[in-house]
DNA sequence: AAAAAAT
């Protein structure tokens, strides 16, 4: 294990120390953990790690994963039902907009092997034969291929729904990320656990399979990312994946390439026969093997998007659930076939409840954005899709977790739903790599309109996306630009899903070039050719911050930021700056100034000597550096007075391990050494005199 | 404090 983690220059963990704990590398540690700095591998000879995994996957005992299907379960079967009769009641009346992808499937017939038949069919004997049947050029878009007599039988090339899936040279809404990585290989990846496989350097055969190759040419992806350097091989192996990881890391990729090739490679899961609901000839149930869920519907539209382009041409039929949308066309869609789910946790739950989807055949469970999930308070429903409904066990499928931060709500999560995990973390993306230029000014809260109009006057072209802390403000401030003449919009969780996915896409072509949104637009979402972001109100928490930025100069071009400052945002302010240093940008002076106005006194001086104990920063495997940790240090800060204006609290105490398992979960066996969290046993810890509160506002 | 999400 040792031996694995040392190879080729990834030295990690062992050495560092609890003050290098963060979420990113620090710039003098990279060059020892960068995967560029891993010694070359011949693409040819994929590592042994990968290459096992092939026929030891996690069900490769499994003959009904790994045989063909059986008899009347996927095989071709010619009799499906001619395609005029598969026709669905004619689907396109009047259905509420849905992201363009969904438009196309339901347009309608079509004639290649149109899977709509299955609903006809007991969903057990989907009929995979026959294709053919003229009617054609249909855009389905993807999951038209067969699985027939044990092989892989992609569907015909369609130029149309290649148009509308990888875009064309001049359509810039649909070039995607992920085309220039030179900036990825900056990018730390650190990954431990035992018997962690070699990552692999390129998209290659073996491990990957050649149709998802195919896809991934058509998509233009040239190298894989380094999240995905590694998750392919881990995820291939058949090994479970806690990856500490932010969108833009390329992490989609990173469960989908496997997942994909897998089911490329194995083929379908038989219906399981002692199922219900069938027996009158109409199953309607959907039994998907791979899952996604994710916390926001923009997230989970996005990811949908990504796996119809790699599901292209293939037998697996990706799918989309979630909220505020028609649930009419959503079950039409599951019926005609759903074998890669994407979903948020309260639709999907809906949907179980309805009897329409099962979770019998999950091999694959991927949750993205995991602690996202539980900041919207998404546990009981997580845990009920997991483990209150008929979704297999850990030890029965493969679980992918991914997440900006390790905190230890994630860390019980991942103690419950994987086993025996490879853990790997992946640095920032947005600040790390230098191609944002990030600037901060001093904006008193009266003055932000007026120097917000003066930057959209100088701005160029280009989107530029306004980040705001409330609801209201998105709505009037975008009123506010609108009268300015100003082509605005804006996305918040109070408008509605229409208005949401309009707006976006009003933004995202260019239509309306400015979007004004509130948290809900700040993670995952990928838009290309957004140049600035302004933080017009600063988050308080500079996670956030990161993910804001990191809207803009993706995929390897360069990108502004601009951030109001006042001292209202002197929560922040410290975590500003470190952010900004490491990223080799300018640190105004005014920053300094009230940083030392706020650490005087109680101030936030316990993080100068515990350093950063919470949140993202301590996406460390845990099981490693677990329990204890035995403070980092007193910390001066706490305690005994200070100004008046010196937000108090957040007392000293220092250290605290991060984030430690609690005292008997298993781990480790140490306790967590105090309320990890919030480093140490200051724990926001009494007011500092005067000062009060430790607010943040 | 605010935001997100099933109806």
């Amino acid at each position: 294990m040792a031996d694995q983690l040392n190879m080729g220059g990834l030295s990690l963990g062992d050495q560092q120390q609890p003050s290098t704990a963060r979420s990113y590398i620090p710039p003098h540690m990279r060059n020892k953990i960068t995967t560029g700095g891993n010694p070359p591998m011949n693409p040819a000879a994929p590592p042994a790690a990968a290459m096992n995994g092939l026929n030891n996957s996690a069900w490769a005992g499994n003959n009904s994963y790994d045989a063909r299907p059986a008899p009347g379960g996927w095989a071709a079967t010619p009799d499906y039902p001619p395609p005029q009769q598969q026709q669905q009641p004619p689907q396109q009346q009047q259905q509420p907009p849905l992201p363009p992808q969904q438009q196309q499937q339901r347009q309608g017939p079509g004639g290649w092997n149109n899977r709509a038949g299955f609903d006809r069919n007991a969903y057990g004997n989907p009929s995979a034969g026959g294709g053919g049947g003229g009617g054609g050029g249909y855009a389905r878009g993807s999951g038209d291929g067969q699985w027939r007599d044990g092989k892989h039988i992609p569907g015909p090339s369609n130029a149309r729904v290649e148009r509308e899936l990888f875009g064309t040279p001049n359509d810039p809404s649909k070039q995607h990320t992920g085309i220039n990585f030179e900036k990825y290989d900056d990018i730390p990846v650190e990954a431990s656990g035992h018997d962690v496989p070699e990552p692999v350097l390129t998209f290659s055969n073996p491990p990957l399979d050649e149709h998802l190759l195919r896809n991934i040419e058509l998509a233009h992806y040239k190298v894989p990312t380094p999240v995905q350097k590694y998750s392919i091989p881990i995820v291939m192996g058949g090994r479970d994946l806690m990856a500490c990881a932010q969108t833009g890391s390329g992490k989609t990729g990173g469960f989908l390439f496997p997942i994909l090739s897998q089911a490329f490679l194995t083929g379908p899961s038989p219906i399981p026969a002692n199922t219900g609901g069938g027996g009158y000839g109409r199953q309607r149930k959907a039994y998907p093997t791979s899952l996604i869920l994710a916390p926001t519907r923009e997230l989970v539209s996005q990811i949908y998007d990504e796996s119809r382009k790699f599901a292209y041409r293939s037998w697996v039929r990706p799918c989309v659930v979630y909220g505020g949308a028609d649930i009419g066309s959503q079950l039409r869609q599951i019926e005609r076939g759903c074998d890669l789910l994407v979903a948020t946790p309260g639709r999907l739950v809906d949907l179980i409840e309805r009897g329409r989807i099962s979770l019998q055949n999950i091999k694959y469970l991927v949750l993205d954005e995991a602690d996202r999930m539980l900041d919207m308070g998404f546990e009981p429903q997580i845990r009920r899709i997991v483990e209150g409904e008929d979704m297999p066990g850990v030890a029965n499928r493969q679980t992918l977790m991914f997440s900006a931060t390790f905190p230890r709500d994630i860390q019980m999560l991942a103690r419950d739903f994987l086993k025996d995990y490879v853990f790997l973390s992946v640095g920032r993306v947005g600040s790390t790599s230098e191609n944002i230029t990030q600037k901060v000014e001093y904006v008193e809260d009266v003055d932000k309109r007026s120097v917000l109009l003066d930057i959209l006057h100088t701005h160029g072209s280009g989107l530029t996306l306004i980040f705001v802390e409330t609801k209201r403000m998105a709505d009037s401030l975008s009123d506010f630009l609108i009268n300015q003449n100003f082509p605005a919009t804006s996305i918040h969780g109070d408008r509605t899903q229409r208005e949401r996915e309009r707006a976006l896409e009003m933004f995202r072509n260019g239509r309306c070039p400015i979007l004004v949104a509130t948290a809900v637009a700040a993670r995952g979402l990928d838009i290309p050719n957004v140049t600035h972001v302004v933080n017009y109100d600063l988050p308080t928490d500079i996670d956030d911050y990161v993910h804001r930025i990191g809207r803009t100069g993706r995929a390897g071009n360069t990108g502004h930021s601009t951030a109001f400052f006042n001292r209202g945002n002197r929560g922040v302010v410290r975590d500003l700056i470190e952010l900004l240093k490491e990223a080799n940008q300018d640190v105004p002076a005014f920053l300094e100034t009230i940083a030392r106005e706020s650490s005087f006194g109680g101030g936030r001086g316990g993080r100068s000597g515990g350093g950063r104990g919470r949140g993202q920063n301590a996406n460390r495997d845990f099981r490693k550096y677990g329990g204890g940790g035995g403070g980092g240090g007193p910390g001066f800060g706490g305690g005994f007075g200070g100004p008046p204006q010196a937000s108090g609290g957040y007392g000293g105490g220092g250290g605290s391990g991060y984030n430690g398992p609690p005292p008997n979960s298993g781990y480790n066996g140490g306790g967590y050494g105090g309320p990890g969290n919030y480093g140490g046993g200051g724990n926001y810890g009494n007011p500092g005199g005067p000062g009060g509160q430790a607010s943040w506002w």
